[in-house]
DNA sequence: GAAAATTCTGGGCATTATGCATAGCGAAAA
DNA sequence: TTTTCGCTATGCATAATGCCCAGAATTTTC
């Protein structure tokens, strides 16, 4: 579970040029390609790495905005809500938080007009009491993950 | 841009099995190989696929806490703030929202404990007004986008 | 409705990567 | 010291890739 720095470099290696293969990728470490390969498998049943999937960018679907929206739920009712949430697609991610039985969840639409009816549909939901939602303006560091793999190796 | 039902069943494909290559792919889809290709090349060039980089998870790297901060930040501050929290490795996302000057982060620490210190870091600046943080209990929906891709491709 | 443009098909071929196996070597642990 | 473990280095059969092409099918344009 420790992370050293040859993993570090590894992983850094494939989060800025994802399609190289083993051998491509021993060749850039300088190692031989039986490390890398043990070293992939060993970070992926770590459950390090989880998987390659693609990396889907929902604006050029056709959702643009995105927003967060805090849910304050019934007690109690935080089973049923999360089913209910599970089924609307433009749910992205689902938290549930420290605080007043809250929830946090991203969205996405297809404009802002659109976003009224994602909300309606997440809040239209019995269990749901009050729901505060903030729109999303600017992205200024998208989701990463490369600087704490630094940090991580680093020890 | 439009996504049709090719291209949906794709992504969803590649989703669940991201390591299946292109003559796989164009096996499980009863398609020509030169057609996924370009498929893929469309999708990439496009935007929608932004990549294939590694789903690392921070827990398993030992950042198993979770938090959401929301910060609300001086009028002007804000690419001054932004560059701050840039340099910080355990802020893995930065949106700025709608609402008073307010941004939202997503932290990640390794105990409780070491979040105190994260947040200390991450307000321990000028243009940072106040904080407030959210910890994450549960993860009831993973980051997803395949219902999306099967929305999107419905059309 | 006819012509043009685009997309998909199915095949071939050289190059490259993969999966798997093996043996030697060095360092760390027992 | 002996054992264990991880890395190196190599070989080989199989499979995938990148690139080419010509023809069929579909969609778009006029």
């Amino acid at each position: 579970m420790a992370i050293d720095h040859l993993d570090g470099a590894l992983l850094e290696l494939l989060a800025e040029e994802p399609r190289i293969g083993v051998l491509e990728a021993s060749r850039r470490l300088g190692v031989a390609r039986g490390t890398v390969q043990a070293r992939l498998d060993r970070l992926q049943s770590n459950g390090v790495i989880r998987g390659f999937g693609p990396d889907v960018d929902p604006a050029a679907l056709g959702y643009p905005v995105t927003a967060f929206a805090t849910l304050e739920i019934k007690q109690g009712q935080g089973n049923d809500v999360r089913a209910h949430l599970t089924t609307v697609p433009e749910v992205l991610e689902l938290h549930t938080t420290t605080g007043h039985g809250d929830m946090l969840c991203r969205l996405v639409a297809r404009s802002n007009a659109d976003l009224q009816r994602v909300i309606d549909r997440v809040v239209g939901f019995d269990g749901i009491v009050r729901a505060s939602t903030a729109i999303v303006m600017e992205n200024p560091v998208p989701l990463r993950i490369v600087p704490l793999v630094k940090q991580a190796s680093a020890d």
